[in-house]
DNA sequence: TTCAATTAGTTTCTCTGTCAACCATTCTGC
DNA sequence: GCAGAATGGTTGACAGAGAAACTAATTGAA
């Protein structure tokens, strides 16, 4: 009797996949970067914060909060933070709650330059990536990415950009 | 009369893709690297070098070809070779036919490692990504993911990882 | 209240990888 | 052949990020 078991290595199909998605991910993320940078002058990371500070409440955030949406260490982000501000493109505020918090401040200056750079940054996502894809395809992409991710939380061990409480992801 | 212009900014759908696209990468790489390295004591990059000997005639690529697959640049290559050298897991040889040249080589212990590792390797492949994707996914994934990789190609302006002649991915 | 444990952020040390300058060898055009 | 360009690889200076030690503030338990 021939019995199904989970398989413990991928298939060839599969295995193509997975190829495909990793190659085309590097090429495509440095093709992104390089834009930010040539254009703009601001690497993936700074991006990365512009983002998310200029969606959230006020334009701050905790330095803890970069930790988890940035997925660097602490130590990563006091020093992207410092370059920022040292940029123009942040400021530092103390935290009148919590006498050990600092707030990371969107600048109008980082706001403007955020601004430009998403305009190239969402232009690249289309132009590179968007384009390639029918509706269905984006929506299957989303739909197996998102088991994935489910997937993967559901087994993570905490990897540093996480060791923050109460860090639901 | 409406006339659709090919537009310069992902819709919404495509949007979540990309998001999805992006930040499950992320995750995934970060545990797969985790594991080789928890388990095996090798980084990703290394893992990467290992992959592309053991599957080279005579487990041996000159620099030159290590830098393309393994997207880094020449003196990253020279220094994760000479590290891999230190570790044992290659060694070098002298090129016979180009006296500039240097091939890496894979030891008996470095064919060991890798074995392990890659045992360890794909069964993350597997269980992380491969799993979550019907055959049918995973052949839209290869699809749209080859068709991305087209699209670059055709604009790529050459990176340093590829600025040797006759890289023909 | 007080003192230990926890948490936020910074800093020191180290590792890895890039850039650019460099050396040695090979190739090209004359 | 030979001078100059190009190529393969190494090295020095440096930048970015992680780990662990450290400081300061907060929480919590006795």
């Amino acid at each position: 009797m021939i019995r199904k078991v989970r398989s413990t290595r991928p298939d060839e199909l599969h295995l193509e996949a997975w190829r495909s998605f990793f190659k085309t991910h590097a090429r495509l993320m440095a093709r992104l970067e390089h834009d930010l940078e040539v254009k703009h002058d601001i690497s993936l990371p700074v991006y990365e914060v512009l983002f998310n500070l200029s969606r959230a409440p006020q334009g701050r955030l905790r330095h803890q909060e970069l930790v988890q949406c940035a997925r660097m260490t602490k130590s990563g982000i006091s020093r992207l933070v410092d370059r920022m501000e040292s940029a123009g493109l942040i400021r530092t505020e103390r935290c009148p709650s919590d006498g050990r918090g600092a707030f990371a401040v969107l600048t109008a200056t980082g706001k403007q330059r955020f601004r430009r750079a998403a305009a190239t940054h969402l232009h690249g996502i289309q132009e590179y990536f968007g384009r390639h894809l029918t509706p269905d395809e984006a929506e299957t992409l989303r739909g197996a990415m998102g088991r994935i991710g489910t997937g993967l939380a559901a087994t993570e061990a905490t990897p540093a950009w996480l060791d923050a409480p109460g860090a639901t992801g």
